[in-house]
RNA sequence: GGAGGCAUGGCAGAGCGGUUGAAUGCACUGGUCUUGAAAACCAGCAAGGGUGCAAGCCCUUCAGAGGUUCGAAUCCUCUUGCCUCCGCCA
């Protein structure tokens, strides 16, 4: 969520910048709301001002054993105007919110600008990809030879677009969480959690997948919850409400979880095997920072995730989003592709942003700076990383002419094994 | 699912329907004392909005939403969360 602070100072700027991010939103309408919110707010301020003075007196003389009939009458007028501003104050102000929850979040000042992912900017190559010498095979045909990935009987029992791990396939997708998790724990300094998968709308409000986004996520509507699409949304709600302190930042939380995405408006795309799917495990990282030092964290973060693709022995490069191509929240994204020689593809395995103030304000978490002032605290996100395209890439870019697959140093301790045939 | 209890500042914990944004304690910050520290003592210490150069002043907020009243932390209703007991259950 914007500042409306900055919206009425810097009106103009604020336009151009979200034009960059999409050239059709418009502020006016927020613009005219907060006039009025403003001219009623002090007429009505003024107002109950004198009601208090006067409710005050009334106790005053009530305590001396006098009485007015008079000042009875007038503040029983007067509240009665105050109750009816008070109903006016709280429906603008609600409507002013609501829609200032619909504009997206600005794009920083370094983010490239364009409209779509073609004018994204690759940051970190990949020089030279993995050589075969013969035709790789993809994820699909390997895993249904190798009898590890079985998507029939997932589609029988709960229709297409939902993996299902066997054998060997359900040991590597546990393992790649696993190593994945520690990865980030041990190296890097972070706090693991175990979330809830379901979350409150308001949780779901705070990260911004709604107001605009609840066509993609499940929902339960018998008791009002939301599947997750990801752990950042239960992550970073750990602090919602909260006041944090400065000598406690930056705070780095960790968590597993299953996402679950509906994937409306993207069916006929990537139907088949591993590469889309409504079910999906995750680690997320999401850190909480004081706002001098959050391009600073982002560039850790990337870094941290590559690094995992390192250990995979998979070849990645490094995506920076343009203007265009960002996400709602975000103030500037950095993706991270992995090859899978198999499907001939870059697969999207890490998304990481910041998002400056714009979750934590909806969200209101904030911290007492060094001075002793509240602030909003900047938050970050970063997948480390999701498996199922690990799981694709890794099969296909390790698999052997024979079919099988050999298994990354780093990743054998996690399942006691060097090769999957 | 049934029955009951609770919800106040960073934490703990008072609070008769009327100068209560809220006693007190702890924590925290500054000061006195001390070679230094501790202890003791003194002072300060909620958030948001408005206005002002500033000091300040005004408004809102005692889980949330409604209601009663001239006036609500205090009374009523609903919702949510936590705790206790019963039922069910991995």
């Amino acid at each position: 969520m914007l500042d409306i602070k900055k919206i009425r100072e810097n009106l103009k700027n604020i336009e151009q910048s979200l034009a960059k991010k999409d050239k059709d939103i418009t502020l006016n309408k927020i613009v005219e709301i907060d006039k009025n919110l403003k001219t009623l707010v002090s007429k009505l301020n003024n107002l109950q001002a004198e009601q208090n003075n006067k409710s005050k007196e009334i106790g005053i003389m009530k305590s001396k054993g006098e009485e007015s009939e008079d000042l009875f009458s007038d503040l029983k007028k007067l509240s009665e105007e105050v109750k009816l501003l008070e109903k006016e104050e709280k429906k603008i102000s609600l409507s002013l919110k609501e829609e200032l929850l619909q504009i997206p979040n600005l794009p920083h000042s370094s983010v490239p600008i364009g409209i779509s992912d073609q004018d994204n900017v690759v940051k970190v190559k990949c020089d030279k990809k993995k050589d075969f010498n013969f035709l790789p095979k993809n994820h699909i045909d390997l895993g249904k030879n190798l009898d590890i990935l079985d998507f029939e009987t997932a589609a029988k029992i709960s229709g297409s677009g939902f993996p299902m791990f066997k054998g060997k396939g359900a040991l590597l997708e546990r393992a790649l969480i696993n190593f994945m998790i520690d990865f980030s724990l041990k190296n890097y300094g972070y706090t693991e959690f175990f979330t809830p998968f379901m979350v409150k709308p308001d949780s779901a409000l705070t990260t911004g997948q709604l107001p605009k986004f609840d066509e993609d996520m499940y929902y339960i509507e018998k008791d009002d919850l939301f599947l997750i699409p990801t752990a950042e949304v239960s992550l970073t709600n750990i602090h919602k409400d909260e006041i944090l302190k400065f000598e406690d930042l930056p705070k780095y939380y960790l968590g597993y979880s299953s996402c679950f995405r509906r994937e409306a408006g993207s069916y006929g795309k990537d139907t088949r095997g591993l590469l889309r799917v409504h079910q999906f495990n995750k680690v997320e990282l999401v850190k909480f920072v004081e706002p001098s030092r959050s391009y600073e964290e982002l560039e850790m973060l990337v870094n941290q995730a590559a690094e995992i693709c390192k250990l995979l022995e998979l070849d990645y490069r490094i995506i920076e989003l343009c203007t265009g191509d960002l996400s709602f929240s975000a103030a500037k994204c950095y993706d991270i592709e992995v090859w899978a020689p198999g499907e001939s593809k870059w697969l999207e395995v890490s998304s990481c942003s910041n998002f400056e103030d714009f979750q934590s304000r909806r969200g209101n978490i904030r911290f007492k700076n060094n001075k002793g002032k509240v602030e909003f605290v900047h938050t970050l996100n970063g997948s480390g990383l999701a498996t199922p395209r690990i799981f694709a890439s890794l099969i296909e870019t390790h698999q052997k002419e024979d079919g099988s697959i050999s298994i990354p140093v780093a990743l054998q301790p996690y399942l006691g094994i060097s090769e999957i045939k």
